[in-house]
DNA sequence: CGATGTCAAGAGAGCGCTCTCCCTGGCTGG
DNA sequence: CCAGCCAGGGAGAGCGCTCTCTTGACATCG
């Protein structure tokens, strides 16, 4: 399997019969060439098939062109149903694209996962560093910051350092909805919270009690990790703590199309006995039995303002230490 | 936002009061070095917080330790909640990660991104490219394999050059679950098939016609993009040629999904009135109402099978130009 | 008509690393 | 006692590119 030995720049220069140089500046676009040099390169450069050597090239321009996006989840999570992951790569890989740049995936799950990142990383492979979802206080968006590689968060760190971030407004989207079911009738509202390491799990619990707190309804509260099974776990351990229950807010679509499952399993109709509110607004919600009504988070806008955000920090320009995002009610038939 | 300036292995080398060779021996664990030196060296990274440039190493070995795996989709696409693609991403994932390899992700759907796609990899920025799905024949993986890059396609390309590739067994799996059909009374059975510039599409349609020729039965015929939207409308065109029908086999979940809902929104009951059974096994298939049946190809094991022939192939090893995963029906409730 | 300015193109010095020699010094064996 | 042999370590040549500096050829101006 012997690989053509590859054209290099000097191949190509010699065959044009100009300098190294003046190639390079044909390839990389400099208006200094004359018209006939120019098209004699071209020429040369399509004869031979030449293509930059893109490592060369970044040892000395001490660029990438990649960014790195890492998901600090177990790989076998990343990828469920859910969309959230799957958003975010989507607008980041527009908007990289749009910069042409490349998008290198990765997985920190397991700890071995977590040094290889920091290794790749921290050894300027790219020209900035996107996180997507954050558990606990992982200190490496700190490490990275402070050894100056540009790196932007989804969700609010919970780490020392502090790093630029994009988030949505869990708090503010919660409490609307919260309060919808109140304005509606509702009066024994459980919530089925998301992990209390993650921002995201935090703030929403937090929009949950700042609307039946100040209600004068108790707050009846069982937890999940965003996971369908989990959903269905938290919602038989609210039924029975709580069977008279007649709303649900969980903090994630994913658990609430279980709570949908699960309530019907009971016997129990929605939204007529008990309604249901999610949180995400998958496409499936628009798909369950009845129609999820839920908070949309704008995910795919998330990923491309952060790799926005990224991208003039490694430019030098200076950046919005935080961006939220507004949320919204989306009331379909579950409540 | 002056970085400091990182530290080389001359820095270290100096420090140590070695050679640059030296140092490069450690950090490539060469067994040669005297332990006292090693150790000295050692302490010397650790006190500047040496990291080895890549770019660098790449330059002189030839080597990149990334691979990249190319969707050729629309970015919109790709990630629908189709399990598909996420579920090619986490085995590969999983299988470089094992081999302390970076997954660097491409979009190639515009032409633009098709273009980015080819500079990339023709530009020796990875050792080997994957693709995931192709959509019609696809030059460019020939194109690669031709220009000695080591390629691995899911799915058998359409293209004229022979490209080493995995796929499943569809034709067998579909006539396994239409046979189940046809094996449980149903004789009026329609599908809805997929795109068929796609291999996959092309081939479960003709699994479908393998089972119901030789009963004699009719083939009724209508064609989606495997998303849900496509399925409402592929459902109602069959419903109207076909009030009849009493079976439908949707080449994918996301269709099949589809179908459930309008079946019942004319009032058909599944599976009494109607069987229908998809394919994928995508997590919401379970969750469906009624549960889905469906043929589950083992998309995961796909890449992890893709990213093992790659790592084969880019060691140089030969392969075999062709594997065959094989597919299992799922006898939910649907049908 | 020589001095100056201008612009295109070449020369050459690295970027940070690996890897092939080659050298040194301490041992072995005859 | 000396040739022969290692093992451990250094020197130095690139890998393919970019970019600054310099040169050379003209056009322009006093």
């Amino acid at each position: 399997m012997t690989t053509a030995q590859r054209p290099t720049l000097e191949a190509v220069a010699r065959r044009a019969g100009v300098s190294r140089a003046t190639v390079s500046r044909v390839v990389n676009g400099s208006t200094t060439v004359a018209e006939p040099i120019r098209e004699a390169v071209r020429r040369a450069i399509n004869e031979l098939g030449y293509v930059p050597n893109l490592a060369a090239r970044s040892l000395v321009t001490q660029r990438t062109d990649s960014v790195a996006l890492i998901m600090p989840e177990a790989a076998a999570r990343v990828f469920s149903d859910d969309q959230y992951f799957p958003g975010i790569i989507r607008g980041a890989a527009q908007e990289l694209e749009a910069a042409d740049k490349q998008l290198v995936l990765m997985l920190a799950g397991s700890p071995a996962g977590h040094e290889r990142v920091e290794r790749y990383t921290t050894g300027r492979h790219v020209d900035g560093v996107l996180f997507a979802s954050l558990h606990g206080a992982d200190p490496l968006p700190g490490r990275l910051a402070r050894l100056g590689i540009p790196v932007v968060c989804s969700g609010r760190p919970l780490g020392g350092t502090p790093v630029p971030y994009v988030d949505v407004d869990h708090i503010g989207g919660v409490h609307r909805a919260v309060q919808h079911l109140i304005d509606s009738g509702r009066r024994r509202i459980a919530t089925i919270a998301g992990p209390q390491d993650m921002v995201g799990g935090i703030e929403r619990l937090t929009g949950y009690r700042s609307a039946v707190a100040p209600a004068g309804l108790p707050e009846w509260v069982a937890y999940g990790d965003f996971t369908r099974e989990s959903g269905v776990a938290a919602t038989w351990q609210l039924l029975a703590a709580h069977p008279d229950l007649d709303a649900v807010f969980a903090a994630s679509d994913l658990m609430a199309h279980a709570t949908l499952r699960t309530l019907r399993a009971t016997g129990r109709r929605v939204p007529d006995d008990v309604a249901v509110i999610g949180f995400d607004d998958i496409e499936t919600a628009a798909y369950t039995d009845p129609p999820l009504s839920t908070i949309r988070q704008p995910i795919q806008e998330i990923g491309r303002r952060m790799t926005r955000q990224l991208l003039r920090l490694a430019a030098g320009e200076s950046i919005e230490p935080a961006l939220v995002l507004p949320t919204e009610l989306i009331l379909r038939d579950s409540g």
